[in-house]
DNA sequence: CTTGACACTGGTGTTGGCTCTAGGGTGTAA
DNA sequence: TTACACCCTAGAGCCAACACCAGTGTCAAG
């Protein structure tokens, strides 16, 4: 609606696909700088802002919170500050790069409980008793 | 400290390196069966129920909400049984699969930036301006 | 100059997954 | 028989990350 590229709440929100209150919470965290006003009050948002609130949400997808992507901004600032964003990444690679092994290895569990599950299937039909609940301890009541 | 290879909820919860609280609430929760008790009314435990206690665990670390680990235990029961648990391991599997990609190519995205931010460290040293924090929008005040 | 869609603030509510508190009982060891 | 570590229950509290609400203001269109 605005000229200049700016846009208003509601039309930040829709092409970050958030909610406008989340918008507005992000701003309180400082997780998006204090926004602009118009002399009405409505904040002011340049598109990039957009892609900033995805890739919040991304890396919250990624399994870091809030807080956490906000050490990704600030991370102290001023001599350092390369340094430590740097430090940060790394960390946080370490992190993923675990997520994924563990991830990895219980997909391969899951597996193996659906191959015994398909054959206990073809087995018995219907009325087939399940190999997963017993192996994870179910039946020791 | 009980004979039979029997543990109270201290030693169970230590085993599974988890709270004596966290214990008691996946009980009620029914993701534990419900403990026996001595004549005290002390809960007593085997010890198999700390490898449950892990899996319940891990599966949380691969992103399963408690509610749906317990669809995976119970998971309708009676003659479908069998049935209900492959499809709900079938969803979690490609859930998983999902949630791998995109942790894989957000990986790319801290790797390329951590070049980057290195390039900028041999180039300016401490003061270097970090690569990162501009690229994400950061200085749109 | 009113209508309707959108925006504002401050506050409360929600869900998941614990965590803590109070007030009490159990059990073994000195 | 007292000390101490552990256990019990019911219920309140807590944190993250929003969602929702009331009461009010803004503003472009007709």
């Amino acid at each position: 609606m605005a000229q200049n590229g700016s846009l208003q709440i509601g039309e930040i929100a829709a092409l970050a696909d958030v909610s406008v209150d989340t918008v507005r919470y992000y701003e309180k965290l400082k997780l998006l700088p204090t926004a602009a006003r118009t002399n009405g009050g409505y904040r002011v948002f340049s598109v990039g802002m957009a892609d900033r609130i995805r890739f919040i949400k991304q890396a919250q997808e990624m399994g870091f919170t809030l807080d956490e992507i906000k050490q990704l901004f600030i991370s102290g600032g001023g001599e350092n500050q390369c340094k430590n964003v740097r430090d940060l990444i790394r960390v946080k690679l370490t992190e993923l790069e675990d997520k994924m092994r563990q991830m990895k290895s219980f997909k391969g569990f899951l597996n193996r409980h659906l191959v015994a599950c398909e054959n206990e299937l073809d087995a018995h039909g219907k009325a087939a008793s399940c190999p997963v609940l017993t192996t994870i301890e179910i039946s020791r009541k």
